[in-house]
DNA sequence: CCAACAAGTAACCGTTTAGTTACTTGTATT
DNA sequence: AATACAAGTAACTAAACGGTTACTTGTTGG
């Protein structure tokens, strides 16, 4: 019989499902798959986490607790002006990059029309990063560094869309550019892309 | 018994077949919910598709050819400059708002990582109007109307992921950003502030 | 009018899947 | 070392699902 550990079993069969619902989604996801997957004997999925549903509101929470950790780690550098903006999508590029689960989980949440994300408290998903980067943006338009009739809200809305959309999107975008878009090399030059259009519109030309 | 209709009977199993792929990917449609809402007997699907993975390729075809007459359209009116980019823009927003199964549908391609759209035919799914864009913003820098230092194939891919992502996650978004993405007059916003972002790019200042 | 064939039906089948039951075994505490 | 409970296992079940079989019925061309 194999060694006994529970924590070692709840965070392999975490690891698991997170793979097996970021691929699958939730119906395409297989308990059985995820069990084998671990390592692990199916009936301690029941055990330790009640049913498949459970299981995946687990493995949704760890997914965003990613994300803010990133984000938090941004706010505490204190950057201004340019410099934010460029770090801003420079830090999402690279977060999307290398968390694919995290992407695919997203986009099975928007497919579901948010049912799950509508479930949970608000605080715990309404990221303060936004706020954070809008009164940034609002400052540089202040001190004269940003244009002063464009609308931050919209802007950072645009950010984050166009960071988002490279990676959500590979697959068929791939397809229709006849490009790979999962490539390293194509991801760099879409990040500098998309930090040079989104300060073009920013900076104020004198 | 019902009136016999083939061509009837093929039309309302793909457009079923649509609504449920839509909302459930391929993993989670059902071919007897299928079978329930086209009012048919669940045998005529395998006898006019083969099986459930042929009436998915089918849907993805269909639901392909109709974005394609829309950019056919688009090509048609031989726009040049701004006001293309305006149109491409527009026609974008328009589209996807007024067809929440192409996205879906495309969204689910993209968890399979794309693995059906990559066994369809290269040039059914080959959009010439990438071609064409990229054409025409080339044309725009050689008179002068834009810069010359832009890359034409970025803009294009920006245009399109800036517009789609719009969409694909107007749920998280609306979650994230606390406003309703799936509004009319939202979207609105959106689209205009696009234009604003991509042209600005663009425009050659003198 | 009547074959002949296409359109449509109902009941069924083998497999897969989420979830359960009844059981065994390791280990920490006394 | 005996006890007690948590950790782990194997085999099972009921339902769901994709796909099939054997059949009936409407339509059409000679």
């Amino acid at each position: 019989m194999k060694e006994r550990n529970p924590d070692k079993s709840k965070a392999a069969i975490l690891r698991a499902a997170e793979a097996e619902f970021a691929g699958k989604g939730f119906f395409g996801a297989r308990v059985d798959e995820i069990a084998a997957k671990a390592d692990i004997n199916k009936r301690m999925i029941y055990a330790y986490f009640g049913d498949k549903e459970a299981l995946y509101n687990q493995v949704l929470l760890n997914t965003y607790s990613k994300m803010e950790d990133v984000e938090n780690n941004l706010i505490k550098q204190n950057l201004q002006g340019i410099s934010l903006i460029e770090k801003i999508i420079s830090t999402y590029f690279d977060f999307l990059y290398n968390n694919p689960d995290f992407v695919n989980i997203l986009m099975w949440e928007n497919l579901n029309k948010g049912s799950y994300l509508n479930k949970i408290e608000k605080d715990i998903i309404e990221r303060k990063s936004i706020k954070y980067f809008i009164t940034a943006i609002e400052s540089g338009k202040s001190c004269g560094v940003f244009k002063d009739d464009i609308d931050s809200f919209q802007v950072v809305l645009s950010m984050i869309t166009t960071c988002f959309a490279n990676f959500s999107n590979q697959y068929t975008l791939s397809r229709l550019f006849n490009t790979d878009l999962t490539s390293k090399e194509t991801i760099e030059t879409r990040k500098q892309h998309t930090i040079e259009l989104i300060t073009s519109y920013l900076i104020k030309e004198n």
